[in-house]
DNA sequence: TTGCTAAGATTACATTATAACAATCGCTAC
DNA sequence: GTAGCGATTGTTATAATGTAATCTTAGCAA
């Protein structure tokens, strides 16, 4: 089992060095796609490469300007096809309280997960939370309902953003 | 306590008599809207009881072409403030995965909510499922998570359409 | 009366997402 | 080779969802 992987043994600290996440997130996607005889064109690529540009959501249209520089011919469509293969991958997480995508930190690894969307610094943590992942199991088999997917999505304020504005406050 | 308004308690069966849940949802927010002082006018009980026209989830556009009968000057920003007044005032809920809104069945009571949504019938069941939200208030502790909103939404197939795609297909 | 506020009307626009069809490219069977 | 095929991308247009800004109206209080 490769714990390196697991979100929770590496804290979204303000210190981290990104480009770490940066380097793991496309070699992993790289290696993926490769294992699975699918395509990580120059789009895809370049779509994931941008959405791993910070830990924050980013909606498709914000994207899209990212890219033109890259792709001058892109047009929505191109980024909600890649958005698509993307999260159809499970590279990405599509964030449904915000019509905003987020890269995956657990790519190949299948998961269930929470999401904790800051509302102040934007940025966006991903959790396992087994836990809570196995109460929800017991009450759908109470409630008899088949799943096929979850979003669980969080908004509030996230530890580093508390601490500042706590010491901001005591100034 | 009023365990009559629980929706674990009043499960939503095909047979269930809906007139009743329209009055019982309509008198609540009648009553809720007198003691707070608040307002629940023509327009907002119009979309109140559009919304109530069944179990299903139902997009702003869809109450707008619903209301245009009866105020026939309706645009957009007229369904979407009576939509917003409805969740201030906890009557109804919004669908983040969906886009789309249904009427709360438990309202006046402050409540956080997992959401089921039937891809089949399009059905919404809402229930309190108290132990998924006490395993998340301790992951958010854990996180240093300063909380406020959850979005819990499940899609799958409701145990009234897994029965009959059940019976249908042992024929 | 005058001024205030909540609610609604109106217009215009912004944002998010998809449909439909054409063009291209790499591959393989013939 | 080349004809055909599937996957990808280009292109155009439009649908669906949501908001901002400004004005008007109705009710009520000073
Ligand atoms: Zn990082
Ligand atoms: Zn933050
Ligand atoms: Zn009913
Ligand atoms: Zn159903």
């Amino acid at each position: 089992m490769n714990t390196l992987r697991d979100p929770l043994l590496m804290p979204l600290t303000a210190e981290h060095n990104h480009q770490q996440c940066v380097s793991r997130a496309l070699n992993t996607a790289e290696q993926l796609c490769l294992n699975r005889g699918v395509q990580l064109t120059a789009i895809r690529l370049q779509v994931l490469s941008l959405i791993w540009a910070d830990h924050k959501a980013v909606k498709a249209y914000e994207l899209l300007d990212r890219i033109k520089p890259l792709q001058s011919a892109a047009k929505p469509a191109t980024i909600y096809r890649a958005l698509d293969f993307l999260i159809e991958q499970g590279l990405i997480h599509r964030i449904e309280s915000l019509n905003a995508f987020v890269g995956c930190r657990c790519s190949g690894q299948p998961h269930e997960l929470l999401l904790l969307i800051c509302k102040q610094c934007e940025e966006v943590e991903e959790r396992a939370a087994l836990e809570v992942m196995h109460t929800i199991a017991n009450e759908l088999t109470a409630a008899h309902f088949i799943v096929h997917s979850k979003a669980i999505e969080i908004q509030g304020i996230c530890g580093k953003c508390a601490l500042q504005s706590l010491s901001e406050s005591s100034t």
